[in-house]
DNA sequence: CGCCATGGTTGCAACGTTGCATGCCACGTT
DNA sequence: AACGTGGCATGCAACGTTGCAACCATGGCG
């Protein structure tokens, strides 16, 4: 296999110890000894072993990230800026699909198989609120989403109420006055959805427009196939609508092709808000007004939590850090 | 921390050893004594220790995936199929993003930081066969895509001359003349392009239509932005063309978006075609004809070469394994 | 001249696990 | 009664690394 410090020892003609000490760069060591073991590691290609320090020094090195699913344009873009931010912290990102299944999400919380990682990004779907809460307190653990688990863990996300105002809001400035929400899930314990309706509420109120509960659509998943679905379902048997505000926006994406098949005009007749602002959405036909949540604020602050957490005081009050967002109009509205 | 054998031990009044043997199932427990150590791993919630096993076994139950990037569509899907596929053999699944780059590649190859990774699957890009070829031979590897390695490393793909021979046939029985051909990349080693317009250029030839390089359009990269960019270039600039197959659905759907602004209807006056057949092509405006890879069948094969290689035989022949793709036809042609 | 500080190097132990060899006991056989 | 056998349990060692403390020169100082 590879060379150990063994090796490299014999073959410099000095201990074991010394060449540790050169190859963690620390430590006092002559010049000339450090050149002779350089050259020693050189020849052999010693390369440190990741599993002796982790057991020696109780760090991997690594980090979990458990997400709903990785193929879900968000989550793989979210992803991408985790694995980079990770690489800039040297450690390297484990990926974990949960699902959206609850008894997976609790798995996770009681430490990915054997203490292999050193921290964990959790971004919870299933679970709720009381459960986050009491769980076993193995890894350090960072919850990505709001999931109101009363200050006790730390928490990225954007203000999704504020957020979800500032989207109904647009179209309400756009001269909208049947506007329909796309994307509450009362079968989830889950805060999201319900601070997204929050804040579609409060724009209706704010502009005294009457809140319709016809208008208010529930979806399982947030995926395009459920936003074609919810839009079938309004055109068919609900009141007629001249806006939508999806909560993400591959339902929104999944919207606007029922609608343009149904023969609607987009914006038009029917103007469609997203909220992630993912790639698809700016390359649509039309092209997607969104809520663009700064992405790479998040994984920068969710790791520099966990860091935090790792290295620091791991019974510090939990952190709750909010990232900007902002509106992004285009075509679709 | 957590607990180790040795506290379980002195818990339930047996030796470290018979605890491990109670833990890994095997070997010869009294019913009795196997019962009494089982409570007591209840009782300190033991976990075995991953960092340990690793040293010992040589074994860490990771595996790297390494990809240009996981926010794009395809890589993202790929990815997901991956993660399930390994929580199925009990593997965990650690992401890499090269970005594209030779020297991140070349990094790679050499091993994943201190040979923590059992395994690697590599979607090679900017380097060379040559290259790939001599590589220090490490962790075992398995390719993702046609490298031509020349059969010195296992290798998992479509054919892709074949699917884009297939597409382009498709077109032509569409009855399209003018069929440009968007995604090659001539500043590249990486043979994939190089293929595709291969079996453009068959089913042209075959079809008896005439190989025009203005039509055969090269890209910086396979996103949405080139395929945008590409179009611009061809309607500008030129030939006429009633027909184009991108190399990739991002591409596709890039090239799309430019076509309808500019008025062009689809498939009226543009048919078009993609490659990879992600979510977005399925639910875009008009729905994209593209070609299905067999997705899961990548995953798993990949899989099922890489455990061949960590416990079988490291120096049995390299296998290249092609895995079944379909034409799928959708609105846009 | 002896002592101490300093720079440089080293050995020992331990992190938690498992392969190997061995030990012990009870039972059945000769 | 002595012996073998098989079921069960255990001790030792080793995987590669690093913290700790000790070690040995050397040279400066009292």
């Amino acid at each position: 296999m590879s060379a150990s410090l063994r090796q490299v020892a014999e073959r410099a003609g000095v201990s074991v110890r010394t060449v540790s000490n050169v190859v963690s760069g620390f430590a006092l060591v002559a010049p000339e000894t450090r050149a002779r073991v350089q050259a020693a590691i050189d020849e052999l290609q010693y390369r440190p072993n990741a599993a002796a320090r982790h057991l020696r020094g109780g760090r991997s090195g690594l980090v979990a990230l458990a997400i709903p699913e990785i193929a879900s344009p968000y989550f793989g873009e979210l992803a991408g800026l985790l694995v980079e931010e990770a690489e800039r912290r040297s450690w390297m990102l484990l990926v974990q699909q949960t699902g959206g299944d609850a008894d997976h999400e609790r798995g996770l919380l009681g430490g990915v198989r054997g203490q292999v990682v050193d921290g964990l990004v959790l971004s919870p779907w299933a679970l709720s609120p009381a459960e986050l809460r009491r769980r076993p307190d193995a890894v350090p653990l960072v919850l990505l989403g709001e999931q109101d688990a009363d200050g006790l863990l730390d928490h990225v996300a954007v203000d999704s109420v504020a957020a979800a105002r500032d989207a109904t809001r647009h179209l309400i400035d756009r001269g909208r006055t049947r506007i329909a929400a796309i994307g509450l899930q009362p079968h989830l314990e889950n805060g999201t959805a319900a601070r997204r309706v929050e804040g579609y509420r409060q724009a209706l109120a704010e502009a005294g427009l009457p809140a319709d509960p016809a208008l208010e659509i529930a979806v399982q998943r947030l995926h395009r196939a459920d936003g074609a679905e919810a839009v079938r379902r309004l055109l068919d048997t609900g009141p007629p609508v001249d806006a939508i505000f999806c909560f993400s926006d591959q339902l929104a994406l999944g919207a606007m092709q029922t609608a343009l098949r149904a023969g609607l005009r987009i914006p038009e007749d029917l103007a469609v808000a997203g909220f992630d602002d993912v790639e698809d959405g700016r390359y649509a036909t039309p092209a997607l007004t969104t809520i663009t949540p700064d992405k790479e604020a998040i994984a920068r602050e969710a790791l520099t939590c966990l860091a935090d957490r790792i290295s620091g005081d791991r019974t510090a009050p939990a952190r709750r850090i909010v990232v900007p967002h902002a509106l992004t109009v285009r075509d679709s509205s």
